[in-house]
RNA sequence: GGCCCCAUCGUCUAGUUAGGCCUAGGACACUGGAUUUUCAUUCCAGUAACGGGGGUUCAAAUCCCCCUGGGGUCACCA
């Protein structure tokens, strides 16, 4: 038999990391196996504006390069794969589970059903639901359905009996029936809820493995019955743990994100948004845009194979020691026995590190592509850029090296992409090292004369000229090198000075060092 | 609180199904050192874990029981 695995997200916007990892644990036993893995939407509440509740979902799976063999926008043989689309089917469903009995039309006003409840609960007593609907005659039923009361429709659970599972990963689970309330599966209007139109939806799509996180472990138990009831092949279970926020145990969720903010274990992933968003034009305190979604990952600028490579080693390993894998080899070995139990928490410190991984095998072109994107919405190139900006993006990437973690770390670089006027200084660096300093604005201004009077500006040249300045005034390299590189950069620390000094070019070198001379003299008057 | 799940270094994990090869391996982080004009890299080295208590056994991280701790879920949401 085919393996059919599926995501079925309901469409709120964003799509959640953690989300996206059990979407990539379906899309990885899929794949493995040979099968399809599905993209059904649960929209059962009406989407006001399905392009913006959907688009980012989608374009996250296709950032990540996750492709779907049915659901939306590619179609399939058992669609149609928004669920609120798919009304027919769950209307034959609800009407086979009524006339077989398995299900029933609860008449019972809502508040008693409340009101028993809190009773139960208050007596300490398990609850379960009165079933004074279930010996109504089909003369009774009809009655009432004539008369306009408002009901629900329940399934009725199997008394006297356990519902078991065998879980790919949490092994023999075990319910008692007799413990169970009898689950609302319709409204009096007939549409569906969530456990009863995912059952029907799984059986319909032949669904073979049912991938989901852990959570909805306690919904399984209703599912299966279900299943049953309606006499569907009962898929395989598997469910992954949960994505816990980092430094925690609990479950990584939107709702905390201002939580998250303030928690220092989450501080690498926020600084680098507040780093890189603004200059793109995003408001960083902007809840639309954070690190539990997958799209804050690209617009910082982080590498597809990075967060795959993050996302699949977070409760699941290929062997006692492989930590760099691609898809490809994820695929190619992907089991779901090899998935742990236990939660795992996001590391920043992990993801970073992958990331870098990934970002230091890409080829030059690549990653002359990746920044020139973050370069131009940061309005520091053009939208399109001519052939020497790129060559020019291109050597301050070499420079770079492994600087540049993600993307959006070019952005830090702007000291290159800058006129001399509109440098921005470090201010506290600037003061420790060229203001305050006594000799530095006046070696400054001596080193300049030597650099102005350099005819060939190249990096070699420019070492040489320095270390003969230090010989000369028989100073240390530490005096003045930092000098001339917040001179030049703003920045006290960078790549190799002198490259820096050979890209920037003679010129504007020279300009920069008067405009810091200018600059450090004035403040030392305040 | 009921039901269910989980428990190895700070973190992610290997080892648990078939007890001995585990004086518990790897990675990230951290610390120290080397390289380096700063920063970043790179390279070496180091610190660091089987939650507790009982069993079973010649032998337990591994099997059984109890305890403790953590978490999920309890809607006419999905």
């Amino acid at each position: 038999m085919t393996v059919r695995t599926r995501f079925a997200p309901s469409p709120t916007g964003y799509m959640h990391i953690g989300g996206m990892r059990t979407a990539l644990f379906n899309w990885l036993w899929a794949r493995r196996n040979g099968g399809q893995f599905i993209l059904r939407i649960d929209d059962t509440d009406q989407q006001r504006n399905m392009d913006e509740a959907l688009g980012p979902i989608l374009a996250a799976f296709r950032w990540l390069g996750l492709d779907w063999d049915e659901g939306p926008e590619v179609g399939g043989d058992h669609g149609p794969y928004f669920q609120s689309q798919r009304r027919d089917l769950h209307d034959a469903a609800l009407e086979q589970l009524l006339a077989s009995g398995a299900a029933y039309r609860d008449f019972e006003p809502v508040d008693q059903t409340k009101t028993q409840r809190e009773a139960a609960e208050k007596e300490k007593r398990v609850y379960l639901s009165s079933r004074m609907s279930v010996g109504l005659s089909d003369a009774e039923v009809t009655t009432k359905l004539a008369a306009g009361e408002a009901h629900v429709v329940r399934f009725l659970i199997p008394r006297g009996r356990t519902v078991s599972i065998d879980d790919h990963v949490r092994g023999h689970v075990q319910w008692d029936c007799g413990l169970m309330v009898d689950p609302v599966i319709a409204r009096g209007d007939g549409s569906p809820l969530y456990n009863f139109a995912t059952a029907v939806d799984d059986g319909q799509l032949q669904i073979t493995h049912v991938i989901r996180a852990e959570e909805h472990l306690s919904n399984t138990p209703i599912q299966v019955l279900i299943h049953e009831a309606l006499g569907n092949a009962l898929p395989e279970f598997a469910h992954i743990p949960f994505v816990a926020a980092p430094g925690g145990k609990k479950k990584l969720s939107k709702r905390d994100v201002d939580k998250y903010r303030r928690s220092p274990a989450f501080q690498k992933l926020f600084q680098l948004g507040d780093e890189v968003l603004p200059a793109t034009g995003i408001d960083p305190a902007d809840q639309s845009l954070s690190p539990v979604m997958v799209a804050y990952y690209r617009e910082v600028g982080f590498l597809p194979a990075g967060i795959l490579n993050a996302l699949v080693r977070l409760g699941w390993s290929l062997d006692d020691e492989t930590e760099n894998m691609s898809l490809q080899t994820v695929q190619q070995h992907f089991s779901l026995d090899r998935v742990v139990k236990a939660s795992a928490g996001l590391d920043p410190d992990k993801l970073m590190s992958y990331q870098t991984y990934w970002m230091s095998q890409l080829s030059a072109d690549e990653k002359l592509k990746g920044c020139v994107e973050f370069l131009s919405r940061a309005s520091l190139i053009a939208e399109k850029p001519e052939a020497d900006t790129l060559t020019r993006v291109a050597a301050v990437l070499k420079l770079a090296a492994d600087r540049l973690r993600v993307f959006g770390d070019i952005l830090g670089m702007d000291e290159f992409f800058v006129s001399a006027d509109s440098l921005k200084y470090n201010e506290k660096d600037f003061q420790k090292r060229v203001v305050k300093p006594e000799p530095a604005v006046d070696l400054l201004r001596e080193l300049r004369q030597l650099l102005a009077a350099t005819e060939k500006f190249t990096s070699d040249a420019m070492h040489k000229v320095v270390e003969g300045f230090v010989e000369q005034k028989e100073i240390k390299f530490g005096q003045i090198a930092p000098v001339l590189r917040l001179a030049v950069t703003g920045k006290a620390k960078g790549a190799d000075l002198f490259t820096t000094l050979e890209l920037l070019g003679q010129e504007e070198c020279l300009k920069r060092i008067d405009r810091a001379i200018g600059t450090a003299e004035s403040m030392k008057v305040v």
